[in-house]
DNA sequence: CGCAATATCTAGCGGTCGCTACAAAAAGAC
DNA sequence: GTCTTTTTGTAGCGACCGCTAGATATTGCG
């Protein structure tokens, strides 16, 4: 699943790097540096931090990632494929809007308390009270794009009946958003699994009976 | 109601201070750290900006209120007394712990959104990825604690039978406290206080019918 | 007035920030 | 081997961080 490429893909054989060659994985220091920025935030998470543990120095990190900026960047991409996909997925593979959302916060809950990781979500969390005004902004672009998403699936229902026509669904969206919001920020302040599901319970019968 | 007292309260008269007097009024520099901290949380917040924004040298600043931790204990004492005591209000004020929520929310929506003053609530945003433990520490109990105070009210109401014996406190109020988180990162990225009172609506169709 | 007490201003401390110049090291090309 | 190319480690840049020493200004007291 996770290999060396990178600078070698594409088919065709290895077109044979000239200098000298890179000492550290990169996916593995990526990944590093995923669970720095993750924990800790984007201001918090030092140039230093991210030397320390992903291993290398930092000339190493500005050749590799170009600079702070580019390396959170590229960590929340990696972030979103690899952790932060359960919703799309839900959305994508679920025949209804109401079991998108259902199996989404289910999810949510065992992801957000998922042991040997950061708890809760990296793009709820990571820019909040950040010097850097454009990395504020990403995330938060991030964040009204998946309740943007979340609108569409609900206006999909409406318009095939699954849901009724008077439906709401740009609250309904934001409704779903806060949820999985508020169930992030209470992840990180320790609540489990279980007590994240039983909140989740309780949000989904915001929907008619069934 | 903001007066320049503090120095000459507790009835009695003045009791004359020796030395030079403070130029500045101790009450309205501490409104205008109250801001600053609100819009940019602890960290981001530099002692330059704040000695900028309260109009004030750094020694005055020290002089007047310690260092920047107790500076930021004394904005959140105050933040909680002006800008949060609705949901307080709400809880001792309304028959029911239903009322109470359905008020909090309806509050939160025009609080987390009224102009003119940061959005969102000092208590949830101002400390997260905070370098030192403790501040993040101090927010989060205050965030647990609210949600502590929302379950008591609601077991209140199932000991007094107003709430069906089954119910599950900790989770409904677990879930009112997401919905809030929820709400005040939305008006943090821009959620107008109409999108709010329609999401704290939808919230609200957890509780039995009326 | 002089004196003690407090506040303010100027200047700068030691530390960390993000980032980089520079030279040594390690590879392929010849 | 020598040359070129790229990475690596060392060392440190200028800027900002939270904070404070020291001198000066402004008050009440005698």
């Amino acid at each position: 699943m996770v290999g060396s490429e990178d600078t070698k893909t594409n088919a065709q054989a290895a077109p044979k790097p000239r200098g000298r060659p890179r000492s550290f994985d990169r996916e593995t220091a990526l990944e590093k540096a995923v669970m720095a920025f993750w924990e800790h935030g984007y201001e918090a998470t030092s140039v230093s931090d991210l030397t320390r543990v992903m291993g290398i120095g930092a000339p190493s990190l500005y050749a590799a990632f170009g600079d702070k900026r580019a390396l959170f960047d590229e960590v929340v991409t990696v972030y979103g494929a690899r952790y932060g996909s359960f919703a799309d997925r839900a959305l994508a593979e679920e025949p209804t809007a109401r079991a998108a959302v259902e199996r989404m916060l289910r999810e949510a809950a065992a992801e957000y308390t998922a042991p040997g990781r950061p708890h809760g979500c990296l793009v709820i969390h990571a820019a909040t009270n950040c010097t850097s005004p454009e990395v504020e902004a990403s995330l938060r672009e991030r964040r009204n794009a998946n309740i943007a998403a979340f609108e569409s699936r609900m206006k999909a229902d409406i318009a095939s009946g699954e849901l009724p026509p008077g439906t709401d669904a740009a609250a309904l969206a934001r409704h779903t958003g806060a949820i999985i919001q508020g169930m992030s920020q209470q992840a990180r302040d320790g609540a489990s699994r279980e007590e994240l599901e039983a909140l989740a319970e309780i949000a989904m019968s915001i929907w008619p009976r069934t």
